[in-house]
DNA sequence: GAGACATTTACGGCGCGTAAGGGTAA
DNA sequence: ATTACCCTTACGCGCCGTAAATGTCT
């Protein structure tokens, strides 16, 4: 069978199958005249290579995956769930973003500084449990938020602005001094007025997500610069303290 | 403000502000020495950029939409839902998919052959009120199959295999031959027997898929080449005569 | 003059689509 | 000789990471 008839029961283009060839995925036979010829063998690994590609496997790992026993194929399985359901997860995070921003205005972005679902995102890689922990905080969050009309988040982000502009102001006598230290306590009080009850660890939580996530680096930093790690090291400095309720 | 601070305050890295510049999203003013300037406008245009850009919008279009007015904005915010919203829905077949793999063993992928769900989504770029009609047909066919087991498939891939070799047995008959609809008709009573309740029009949509789906195409050419589009053919014979039930 | 910054140019990676230019089979 | 295939080579897309070679500020 030559290339055209293969790639037209296949379902796929010819420029694919070569593609295939070069990157030695398949390689069929070749003629005399350089033409490429597939038989049942090669139709076979085509099908199995279509197969993983469907679910979502780059041409790469495929390669590897073709010759591998049936158990560790559904390991790479495994693997590859979670993968998807990681991507899955963040876009319905971007989905309940979007959806947000087109009820309450763009305005309300600004959310994310104190975002939970983020926290369980990072959480993840370092304690397995803890993610569904927050869970639960993550809905109040959202129960109370969605009662919130403009007037509101105006109100909830003007709040955090004067939180932020005191703890900027603070900067230069350090993550723990009692005045800095007052006011990563209002930060703490804040949240849990507005938003959960923020216990101690989930404020922990906050002050690593501050400097580890891009997204809130840059919403902190975005009115004073270097912001977000001061306040990290002063979340630090006001949990090891023992005056924390 | 020299390109290596905006990069630490946004948050990104230098050789992003460098790209941005190339092709045209955010130029900086430049000095006599060539370094490249960041001022408090840029640093907001920087923003909404990178804002833009979490919501999962590719480079290209932010550039366009940072001149738009709000109202614009809102409106490209729709569009990537929707596009997002797909994304999402692709993913969470293929998730289902690997599910059914890890639990009934790799042999049971040739499902799709009577996948409605896979109807929904191509419907939907004809008539969008389609959609949600197989939705009850859809949680039909999951109820019935969960109680499967492997030895359920394999029965069930058996008999759809016979199918599939009688039809094409009939390919030199032509596709309105009487044999041919006497086992388009045993095809319909099959996925009605086995799954759900196949009407004629659910049968004309998947004769449509097995030709316009790529991933039914091959399941059904796999064993008799040029079979998908034979039975697409036939089907629709089949519903126009007027001897359907 | 040393070291920390800045500059430019350019390849690589993923999965092919899409020419451009030319050989082969029936 | 035409037509319908086949071949190779190579750019392009999207978003930068990662050199490499060189200039500028303090």
């Amino acid at each position: 069978m030559k290339i055209g008839r293969a790639a037209e029961i296949a379902g796929i283009s010819v420029r694919t199958l070569r593609h295939y060839d070069q990157i030695g995925l398949l390689h069929p036979d070749v003629g005399a005249a350089g033409y490429r010829s597939y038989g049942d063998g090669e139709m076979e690994t085509l099908w199995r290579i279509l197969f993983f590609r469907e679910l979502g496997f780059p041409l790469g790992q495929i390669k590897k995956m073709l010759h591998e026993p049936a158990a560790a194929q559904k390991e790479a399985l495994r693997g590859q769930r979670g993968l998807l359901t990681e991507k899955k997860e963040h876009l319905e995070k971007i989905l309940t973003d979007i959806d947000r921003i087109l009820e309450k205005g763009f305005e309300v972005n600004m959310v994310k500084t104190f975002d939970v679902s983020a926290l369980e995102e990072h959480k993840k890689q370092y304690a397995k449990e803890a993610a569904e922990r927050y869970g639960e905080t993550y809905r109040q969050a959202q129960e109370r938020t969605a009662h919130y009309g403009q007037e509101d988040w105006q109100r909830v982000m003007e709040e955090s602005q004067n939180i932020f502009d005191s703890l900027a102001g603070c900067m230069q006598r350090g993550p723990d001094a009692p005045e800095t230290l007052y006011w990563v306590g209002k930060w703490q009080e804040y949240i849990t007025r507005r938003f959960y009850s923020c216990t101690p660890e989930i404020l922990r939580g906050l002050g690593e997500l501050y400097v580890s996530d891009g997204r809130f680096t840059r919403n902190i930093d975005k009115t004073h610069p270097g912001l977000a790690a001061f306040l990290k090291q002063a979340i630090d400095a006001y949990c090891d303290k023992p005056h924390s309720p």
